[in-house]
DNA sequence: GCCGTTTTCGGCCCGACTGTTTTCAGTCG
């Protein structure tokens, strides 16, 4: 049973007591301890042990009795008969946008509904109209979200929308009315999977702004439209919110609707304590309550203009955006200890990228060309090996050809380098594609997986140490092979794996393409505090793709990692002792 | 159910929009 399990089992806990109409808090207790379990770094072996589990925030005696049982014995009673209490297809509902707990017991209740099927069936038949508290309206709606569900899921890679957002966001700031500008949301945040566009303008004349907003050449459909809030759906489908507020409330709205909640219920928790109420709006007095035992004492209300002066006022370092996950930026913020994360800017080269020699699209000089255009000092370029067929990989012959001609190239280049390397599948076994005399060829080895992905998480994770312990294999690329919102990672132990990276001095991939962002941002705190190096590659199948390697930094800024963490930010004078340090040791 | 720089009890973030309501509940973020 691994962590996700796990927390989906007490997210459902939390959905199933929404609907028994239990305490909120007692709800929210289990919704944070969810969260909080995902972002765990440790052994979910550390779980069967209740005094580690108690250690990890928002989970007490309670819940870390209930994980125990479910690591233990692979059910939990407490579960079991929560979920007895109702239907099987119920949680389904809490899908539909506008459906909550309250308004699924009702239909449940008086309708017997327990299904978005039946749901569907009752909504034709005009049967949920009828119900106290809905109307003719809220009928058609649900109708049409049924309906818009089948279509598209509701959440995007990030790289899938990025396009959009960013053109929207460029037209709103050539605005004249625009004060500032933002996208705030997990879009801000660098989330792998964003399931909304939020904007955050500041300026003195919404109605323009909103007006632009609903009337933009992206824009499908307009979901709701008030004075200060609008929603669309735009083109991709992602529905797309406009927040409109003043220059001077500017800084909290965007602050708030970055999030992440969990990040704000602190942020909140932290100015209560100093006698403050902070909102979407202002940071304000606490107001006045009749029971005199809850007053607190009111300090000065500091003047805030920008987001560093909101965490100046709560006795914060500023905390950048990807690291508002409630994931211990709080501390860290507190002391002085925030990291001062990689930028863009810094990276010098990259290493996992593809040419027509295999399944690529461009060729070698192409590629270069690109690459030097981005400002880079070298690319490394890592084809596919013989035993992926599909991807046209090369064989010893075509390998070593193109070996030469990345000589040859190389030598016509002023102030920038190719590197060959290759991108060597790990066989079902551990083994590599090719014997260590060819791999001494070249200047790096990537390993990596693209076959057999069913094997047990220990014959996977005896798989891949044993490809990371060949001494001519430099970086491990997608260690876990997900493919998000499509293909599920495979099972693997991913301590395990970092352990062996940190013995072996194997880099791990950050591998930028959007539809993979793997290793996950959430391992990487882990990852560094074992000195584990990472490596952020775009996997790019042609010249245009080199630039998701922004997509790999906002990842790597998640994972708290800074330019001495990341290989790639080396200048081209130290890469290359770097990547002869693992196989040949001093 | 969790948590503690005032707390082991009594808090736990807060406002906008919608629709169904004649003043508010539910949902959402």
């Amino acid at each position: 049973m691994d962590k996700a399990t796990i927390a989906d089992v007490l997210e459902k806990i939390a959905t199933l007591l929404e609907l028994k109409d239990e305490n909120p808090f007692k709800i929210r207790a289990y919704t944070n301890a969810a969260r909080s379990l995902e972002t765990f770094g440790g052994n979910v072996a550390d779980l069967r042990d209740e005094e580690t589990l108690e250690k990890i925030p928002g989970i007490g005696k309670a819940i870390a009795a209930k994980i125990k049982e479910l690591v233990e014995t692979g059910s939990l009673k407490f579960y079991e008969d929560l979920r007895a209490e109702f239907p099987a297809d119920i949680l389904e509902l809490f899908s539909l946008p506008g459906l909550g707990a309250k308004k699924i017991k009702a239909l449940y209740e008086k309708l017997q509904v327990s299904s978005i099927a039946q749901l569907h069936e009752a909504c034709v038949a005009g049967r949920v109209a009828e119900l106290p508290g809905f109307g003719k309206t809220t009928q058609e709606k649900l109708s049409r979200a049924i309906t818009e569900r089948e279509k598209h899921a509701g959440s995007f890679q990030l790289g899938a929308i990025a396009g959009e957002a960013e053109t929207l966001q460029n037209d709103l700031r050539a605005h004249p009315d625009a004060l500032h500008v933002c996208i705030a949301g997990s879009y801000r945040r660098r989330k792998e999977i964003v399931r909304d566009l939020d904007f955050i303008v500041a300026t003195s004349a919404p109605a323009e702004i909103t007006a632009t907003f609903v009337q933009h050449p992206l824009v499908e459909s307009i979901i709701a439209q008030g004075p200060t809030k609008s929603s669309v759906r735009l083109r991709s489908r992602i529905q797309c919110d406009l927040r409109v507020v003043s220059a001077t409330e500017y800084p909290f709205a965007l602050n708030y609707f970055t999030g992440s909640k969990e990040h704000n219920v602190v942020l909140r928790s932290r100015a209560l304590q100093r006698g403050w109420t902070l909102n979407e709006y202002r940071l304000g007095p606490v107001p006045a309550i009749d029971d005199s035992k809850k007053k607190k004492p009111t300090t000065k209300i500091p003047e805030v203009r920008d987001e560093a002066e909101l965490y100046r006022a709560l006795e914060l370092d500023y905390i950048p955006p990807e690291l508002r996950e409630n994931c211990g930026e709080f501390e860290a913020a507190a002391a002085g200890r925030l990291p001062r994360l990689i930028e863009a800017e810094n990276l010098r080269g990259t290493f996992h990228c593809h040419t027509t020699a295999s399944d690529g699209h461009n060729s070698l000089e192409e590629m270069a060309a690109a690459a030097q255009e981005l400002g880079l000092q070298y690319l490394g370029i890592a084809d596919h090996s013989r035993s992926s067929i599909q991807a046209h990989g090369l064989d010893a012959a075509r390998l070593r050809t193109q070996i030469a001609a990345i000589r040859k190239l190389n030598r016509e280049f002023d102030n920038f380098r190719l590197f060959a390397g290759i991108e060597c599948d790990i066989l079902r076994d551990g083994a590599l594609d090719f014997d260590d005399e060819l791999l001494a060829e070249l200047d790096y080895v990537i390993a990596s997986v693209h076959s057999v992905f069913g094997l047990s998480e220990a014959d996977m994770t005896r798989r891949i140490i044993r490809a990371m312990s060949n001494p001519f294999v430099t970086m491990l690329a997608h260690p876990t092979g997900r493919l998000l919102l499509k293909r599920d990672p495979y099972a693997i132990d991913i301590p395990a794996i970092i352990d062996a990276a940190a013995e072996t001095g194997t880099w791990i991939e950050i591998n930028a393409a959007p539809k993979r962002l793997d290793l996950d941002w959430r391992w990487w705190p882990l990852a560094k505090e074992k000195g584990v190096k990472c490596v952020i590659n775009p996997d790019a199948h042609r010249t245009e793709r080199l630039q998701e390697l922004w997509f790999g930094v906002g990842i790597a800024r998640k994972g708290w990692l800074t330019k001495a963490d990341v290989m790639n930010c080396l200048p081209l004078g130290k890469i290359e002792n770097a990547l002869a340090t693992k196989r040949s040791p001093e």
